[in-house]
DNA sequence: AGACCAGAATTTGGAGCATG
DNA sequence: CATGCTCCAAATTCTGGTCT
């Protein structure tokens, strides 16, 4: 599943993008771009596809997408296809990561804001009251004087960040980049299992590309990343088997061997633990 | 396309060993 | 004593065949 690089540039007389999407203009595919990105759905539903996340939204959901995050909404037809008054709408600001940064980030009042940017690598969707006070305030963002919207962002993303009030979507471990902190391990093994995640993958080959045994493999898989391997891969796997449904016309079976499982039977069942929906009841949906 | 089932494979947790 | 690993048995999950 290859991610498609999306430029965005902002209009001469503001440092970022302040935009409201409309029915047919909430349409994306799977793309990333070096911008951050605060989006308020006002009213739309359907599921979104953030790193390695797979999930549903609603009217109401807020969400701060890290730099370079490969991202996918699809809405459900009824909030695209609907006539004007009724379609879906959405609000969406696109900023660079200097923009906190050079404004804020470096304070050291600013502590929890440098470690929300961090976690937005992974994707963070917005709870309750947060939630609610932030869609209020990116209802008027688009309205705003240049200056205003500037300060209403960074107020935003204070907000966020001393509240804590948020769920973090996709594995750490999805839009890895390097670093000297990271396990080299670890970084080995996902590298090894993103290259082949589409093909036969046993627990044993992982394991041996960073020598150890099967068990102590399991084991320390499970310990550094909170979630079993099989269940690592199968979430790669269907997240692709998702974007081969939205964007080929591709067979169920057909989509199944090419995401690395054998039979189908076993496809559909791992699809519905993923998704909550069977294969075709999720093409029917999106398509 | 999807359900069901038996056998195979994987994961888990406890116990224990080696090393610093 | 802490850390990192292995071994083993039991539990859980996956696979592949078959049927609807």
């Amino acid at each position: 599943m290859k991610a498609v690089l999306k430029k965005v540039s902002p209009p001469p007389e503001t440092s970022f993008t302040v935009r409201k999407d409309v029915g047919e203009n909430m349409r994306n595919s799977w793309h990333y771009h070096p911008e951050l990105e605060l989006l308020y759905i006002k009213k739309s539903a359907g599921t979104w596809l953030i790193g390695d996340y797979i999930g549903p939204f609603h009217s109401g959901d807020v969400v701060l997408i890290g730099a370079n995050l490969p991202h996918s909404f699809r809405h459900e037809d009824t909030f695209i296809r609907t006539q004007k008054g009724q379609s879906g709408e959405a609000i969406v600001a696109l900023f660079k990561q200097d923009i906190p940064d050079s404004t804020l980030a470096a304070l050291p009042e600013m502590r929890k804001l440098t470690h929300l940017l961090s976690l937005s690598r992974q994707g963070i969707k917005l709870e309750g009251n947060t939630a609610r006070k932030v869609a209020v305030m990116m209802e008027d963002l688009p309205e705003l004087s240049p200056g205003n919207r500037l300060l209403t962002l960074l107020q935003i993303l204070y907000l966020i960040a001393e509240s804590g009030d948020y769920t973090l979507l996709s594995t750490q471990y999805f839009n890895y980049t390097p670093s000297h902190n990271d396990n080299h391990r670890l970084k080995t093994v996902i590298a090894y299992t993103h290259k082949h995640f589409r093909g036969k993958l046993s627990l044993e080959e992982a394991a041996e590309q960073i020598h150890m045994t099967v068990t102590s493999f399991c084991r320390y898989f499970k310990m550094e990343t909170g979630k079993t391997y099989v269940r690592f891969l199968t979430e790669l796997r269907i997240g692709y088997a998702c974007q081969l449904l939205m964007d080929t016309d591709k067979n169920i079976t057909e989509i199944c061997y090419e995401c690395g499982y054998n039979t189908l039977s076993h496809f559909i069942n791992m699809f519905k633990l993923i998704t909550g929906k069977r294969p075709v009841e999720y093409k029917k949906h999106f398509k």
